[in-house]
DNA sequence: GTTAAATTTGACAAAATTGTTAAATTTTAT
DNA sequence: ATAAAATTTAACAATTTTGTCAAATTTAAC
């Protein structure tokens, strides 16, 4: 592996370029998996546990790592949360696309979404709100989406149009829609904490709450 | 003031006592400017900025004071930053009892609801946010409600499920009624950095979608 | 106005955290 | 098997941040 150096240290300097654009360089050296370990270990105490503020030891210790490996793999602590926080960005964007893409009708296309999200917010109930404080943090990172999926997004609200027209849901600018849609499913999820304290209820009560969602969200969300 | 001491320092206890419960002692003594002056400003910095990890350094800046009055009023960083979570739990509560006390109708009190939330929100954008990651840092901290809360949020209940029977509102368990109203009346406030990037939309753009929230959720919620 | 109490300040100490470096170790290619 | 490259480690330096203390200043009471 080739190695830079800056004043007189090494860092792994080809991991920084391999792992900003996979398609090019795809040969997966064996060590990367430190690389990858320590990545999904923040990635883990983030979304998983909450941990938004982890020190690069915290880090270390679950990854079961020398602390400054950080700084040999990802150059500085922030470098590593800015990476974590891409790799949302990209997950969020592969999301919206799930939705916008496929042909399918408006509700099983909304059913898939409500699937997946649930899914993915077992593992990662924090992931949002994560994504959320990182961009409070960093004062605006402004998403550039790329413009077939502007399009495809466009398309996706003429279509929504077409139901408000057809009456199976209830006329309103589509983005109200999407906003109503978004909120009803991610909040409950992203808020348990905030949630479940006001409410008083016990996990066991607020899982299946969750479990409940789905309907719930269909039911609302389409007039027949 | 009568003044603690420890090891020779010397703290403002009676200020912990006195703000700790107003009615005992509410004897505003012209010092205690200082007191609200530190904790209005953490709380600015918390709701209006969203700087959820300020130092003392920067409170003490913004509040144009000596960082060590900090320790002489709070005693340390993180009593200070309990105190305003604590305020902002009883803000909670009040919200709470607004809607559920009150004898107006329900889509009074739901529209009351939002007006208040609404207004609070334009001053303090990142309350919601602050609150929910100081409880997931603090892993569980259990509001306790008084009883009082709790019989009249099981009338509330009742009668939102009366609603339901005179069909101005869909069938379904009250908390997911209430998670529904909740979800899209915090959630584009709350989360507004994270969905303005998602969907794209200028400042001008999301405040204007905003004000319109109020209009979209009443007509999703109530069926005529 | 003087005195005692309360408040504010600056200097200092202590702790926590990050980043650097060179040396030690491991891996890879020949 | 050996040499070069890559990785890991531990010691160290630098920085940031919090908390303490005693002295200085301000305020309130008499």
């Amino acid at each position: 592996m080739f190695l830079g150096s800056k004043k007189g240290s090494t860092f792994a300097l080809d991991n920084f370029v391999k792992h900003k654009s996979q398609t090019i360089m795809s040969i997966q050296k064996k060590e990367d998996v430190t690389y990858e370990l320590i990545i999904n270990t923040a990635k883990n105490l983030f979304f998983k546990e909450g941990k938004f503020n982890a020190t690069t030891q915290e880090i270390a210790d679950a990854a079961g790592v020398n602390r400054t490996l950080i700084n040999y793999y990802f150059r500085s602590r922030n470098a590593l949360f800015d990476l974590v926080f891409e790799e949302g960005k990209k997950e969020d964007e592969r999301r919206q696309r799930m939705i916008v893409m496929s042909d399918l009708p408006i509700r099983e296309k909304l059913e898939l979404f409500i699937d997946y999200f649930l899914a993915q917010a077992k593992t990662y109930p924090y992931r949002e709100v994560y994504m959320l404080t990182q961009m409070i943090k960093d004062e605006f990172c402004v998403y550039d989406k790329k413009e077939h999926i502007k399009y495809m997004t466009q398309k996706f609200y003429v279509e929504l149009e077409e139901e408000m027209e057809k009456g199976t849901i209830q006329k309103m600018p589509p983005i109200q829609f999407m906003l109503n849609f978004i909120s009803m499913l991610i909040f409950p999820v992203a808020m348990r904490p905030f949630l479940q304290n006001n409410f008083e209820l016990d996990d066991k009560e607020y899982d299946k709450i969750i479990s409940e969602r789905k309907e719930v969200i269909l039911k609302t969300v389409f007039t027949n």
